[in-house]
DNA sequence: GGGGGCTATGGGGGG
DNA sequence: CATAGCCCCC
């Protein structure tokens, strides 16, 4: 047996061997999933497949990297012709070379989040749309969900579905701002994040010179990571590429629907269902051993998820000890609970010689960081936040960029508004909207509208003087590397000399961005292996540079050696382990998030975020909440996250629970099932109530012998209460599980009364 | 017609 | 708390 094949257990090494044919793999947390994946890989190629008919499809681009690593450790350089990458990068490479036959520029800009909006905007000003009604970021979630399923602006105005929808929500004319959007989407040369799926779909389906044979040769072993989180449109691309007369089905979906998270993005479970009815002789493997995290880690997750209705039957288990029990912090603010997460973190650091690369915060939201930051640096622990504002996002940079993208691409309207005046050239807000509405009227782009333009003399010359900076750049373009021509328009443009003029902190700052994304390209041009890695496409044109940072959302730049404790949101978490994990914020309100808290399908996905964020752990979990925190410029008070509720007594420890140190036995802690392997399935996965019908009381007026409702439990009876305060812990004995008994802390517990005393 | 300062509004997760 | 729109002044 190959050496890489004794490393995995008997399911792990069917699913790595079992190379034709459809395969779905559903993978728990902690399952070795990645570990799968790269094996079954690095055994295609050994088994004689090349490496590049290999694709590999995942959504980040630190999973592609980190594969691309463990392919390389067994099967060596070979790996780096593996088409591995994002599902949005490897489609945009792809475009980069066929989007011609598809009637966009292969030069095409990509429109990021920012630029779709300010097209959105811009629509509703010249459609003299009530800003209000017609909110923006509402309107690109429709125009998303419709694209991602395939629907075009005219199937979208003959859908009786969407159209009552939108009428019910007082915005009738979506379907024309849809309309509306893709054409001057299309007309700028532009594609936005979902275009770059929907394009590429386009592109197979409607097959110009052949192109779908080529590409159905080209992959003929097709991997998907993280499938649970491919929406409709994904899978049908996936469909094409693998779904057809005479084809093998080489195709291995991973996935775990219990770590679905991005529902928001159209992700649907459907998906997995689908393919089990789409293919034949699916071949199914289970990965339910985990291997990351200690018991009352693995049994606390199992509780948590067991509260959500729909899910594919597994157990998740473990042959790890015990371990530590969870503890649950308690803090009066949102600054509190800064300084205790960097307090606890220095304990654990001396505790247990742990290093600050073992631990991460992790929040529902971007904005929660501050409090954290702040902490941190105040005693000196070196941290890092992914996401939030990325480098890319700042001002200068995207002003710079703006200016390069609008020299590969003048039709980029986007850009052309950047920059047309800035550096202020007195081109100003009527000259602009005249432009902007002649080339909606012509159904042209703003660079070709500016000579019909009819505008005073003064504000022609102006705008023909930036037309010859423009041309000027556009013709550095051809001579000059990435480098040279972001070194030129920096200085030609005058963003460098007006931002020098600024000598605060901010402004030095500035300068130093624009400096430091120089350096970045000029590492672009000189770097071999930066971008997705296959040399397939070594391009070091300004197009290709522009393309690698469109799609780039943490910092890139994985510090190596840098010892650093770990910032971010749950979402960017996933397929992340940490030997101590903070979850932080949970709070109603919070966690689950306050956009969820009317939709039950929505308060599902909440808790497979919570499912995920638990799960990061290896070894220590925390889990705190602030009575109080600002939020949204104001004092807001939440009540604790229903989520500490659904964690029974057993794996939470009782000492931590309030700053008043109360002893350990407060609770009673009865050990749920001592030393076992497997842990007992779960009869009560099944919610006993509708959650709509469910109106939790007030935990202070739980009283012993009241008879209560529990969301899961169902009808009990309150036998006893000990603890104080804060740390009341009620036993409950439920008609449901048998008049077994259940202790439940009240803090956390959502119980209706039903009969009071 | 353009530029700068002030007020009002909205606020999630990510490729 | 950040950004967009609005109003006033040049």
């Amino acid at each position: 047996m190959n050496d890489y094949l004794k490393e995995l257990n008997d399911v792990q090494r069917e699913a790595v061997t079992a190379i034709e044919g459809p395969v779905m793999v559903i993978a728990g947390p902690g399952s070795g999933k990645t570990r799968v994946l790269t094996y079954r890989i690095a055994h295609l190629i050994q088994s004689g497949v090349a490496p590049w008919e290999i694709l590999t499809l995942t959504f980040t681009n630190k999973a592609a990297r980190e594969m691309k690593e463990r392919i390389e450790k067994v099967v060596g350089q070979r790996a780096n012709k593996v088409w591995a990458g994002t599902f949005h990068s490897i489609f945009a490479k792809i475009l980069r070379f066929e989007a011609n036959k598809i009637g966009y520029p292969n030069d095409f800009t990509i429109y990021d989040t920012d630029d779709t909006n300010s097209v959105i905007s811009e629509i509703l000003k010249q459609m003299n749309l009530d800003r209000k009604q017609y909110n923006v970021s509402a309107i690109r979630s429709r125009i998303s969900m419709a694209k991602s399923n395939l629907i075009t602006p005219k199937a979208y105005a003959l859908n009786e579905e969407l159209m009552n929808y939108d009428r019910m929500n007082r915005r009738p004319m979506i379907h024309i701002i849809y309309e509306k959007y893709v054409n001057k989407c299309q007309r700028s040369g532009a594609m936005d994040f979902d275009d770059l799926l929907l394009q590429m779909f386009r592109l197979l389906y409607q097959n110009p010179e052949n192109v779908l044979q080529k590409y159905r040769s080209q992959f003929q072993y097709v991997l998907v990571d993280e499938f649970q989180d491919t929406n409709y449109l994904q899978y049908q691309i996936i469909k094409l590429l693998v779904h057809y007369e005479g084809s093998r089905e080489n195709v291995c979906i991973v996935g775990d629907d219990a770590q679905s998270i991005y529902s928001f993005r159209g992700a649907t479970i459907e998906n997995i269902l689908q393919f089990e009815s789409d293919f034949s002789d699916v071949m199914t493997y289970k990965l339910e051993q985990n291997y990351r995290s200690t018991q009352h880690i693995v049994q606390a997750a199992n509780e948590v998820i067991s509260y959500n209705r729909k899910q594919i039957k597994k157990e998740i288990w473990t042959e790890k000890n015990e371990g530590q029990k969870i503890k649950v912090v308690k803090c009066m603010t949102d600054n509190e609970e800064g300084r205790r997460v960097s307090d606890g973190i220095i304990e654990q650091k001396n505790r247990y010689s742990l290093s600050n690369s073992d631990f991460s915060i992790l929040y529902r939201t971007n904005a929660q960081s501050r409090v954290f930051e702040e902490h941190l640096r105040r005693q000196n622990i070196p941290y890092k936040i992914y996401g939030g504002l990325s480098f890319y996002q700042r001002k200068e940079i995207k002003d710079l960029l703006a200016y390069l993208r609008l020299s590969i691409n003048v039709k980029d309207n986007e850009a052309l508004k950047r920059v047309v005046n800035y550096p202020k050239r007195g081109i100003g807000k009527t000259t602009i909207d005249k432009l902007a509405d002649l080339a909606e009227e012509m159904e042209i782009c703003m660079w070709e509208a500016i000579p019909m333009l009819k505008v005073s003399g003064r504000a022609n010359s102006l705008l023909a003087d930036f037309v010859l900076l423009i041309k000027s750049f556009q013709a550095k373009a051809q001579k000059m590397n990435a480098y040279e021509l972001a070194s030129h328009v920096v200085k030609q443009s005058g963003i460098m000399s007006l931002l020098k003029e600024d000598d605060s902190m901010e402004g030095i700052g500035r300068v130093e961005n624009i400096t430091a994304l120089l350096d970045g390209i000029q590492e672009f041009i000189n770097d071999d292996v930066l971008g997705e890695g296959e040399d397939v496409n070594q391009d070091k044109s300004i197009a290709s540079y522009l393309q690698s940072i469109a799609l780039i959302t943490d910092f890139d730049s994985e510090e190596v050696g840098v010892d650093y404790v770990t910032l971010m949101s749950t979402h960017a978490a996933k397929g992340l382990e940490f030997k101590s994990v903070f979850v932080v914020g949970l709070e109603e309100n919070l966690f689950p998030s306050f956009m969820a808290m009317s939709d039950p399908t929505q308060i599902d996905e909440e808790r497979r975020l919570f499912y995920v964020a638990i799960t990061r752990a290896e070894q220590y979990l925390t889990l705190s909440y602030a009575n109080s925190r600002y939020q949204f410029g104001q004092m807001r008070f939440n009540d604790p996250s229903r989520f500490l509720g659904e964690i029974s007594a057993a794996n939470v420890d009782s000492a931590m629970a309030s700053h008043n140190s109360i002893s350990n036995d407060v609770f009673g802690a009865p050990k749920l099932l001592g030393n076992f392997k497997k842990l007992e399935p779960r009869q009560e996965a099944m919610l006993a109530i509708d959650p709509s019908q469910f109106k939790p009381s007030p935990s202070s007026m739980i009283e012993e012998g009241m008879r209560v409702m529990h969301l899961k439990f169902g009808e009990g009876e309150v036998i006893t209460i000990d603890g104080e305060r804060d740390n009341k812990v009620a036993t409950i004995s439920f008609k449901r599980l048998e008049d077994s008994e259940r202790r439940i802390m009240l803090r956390f517990a959502k119980l209706q009364i039903l009969e009071e005393n």
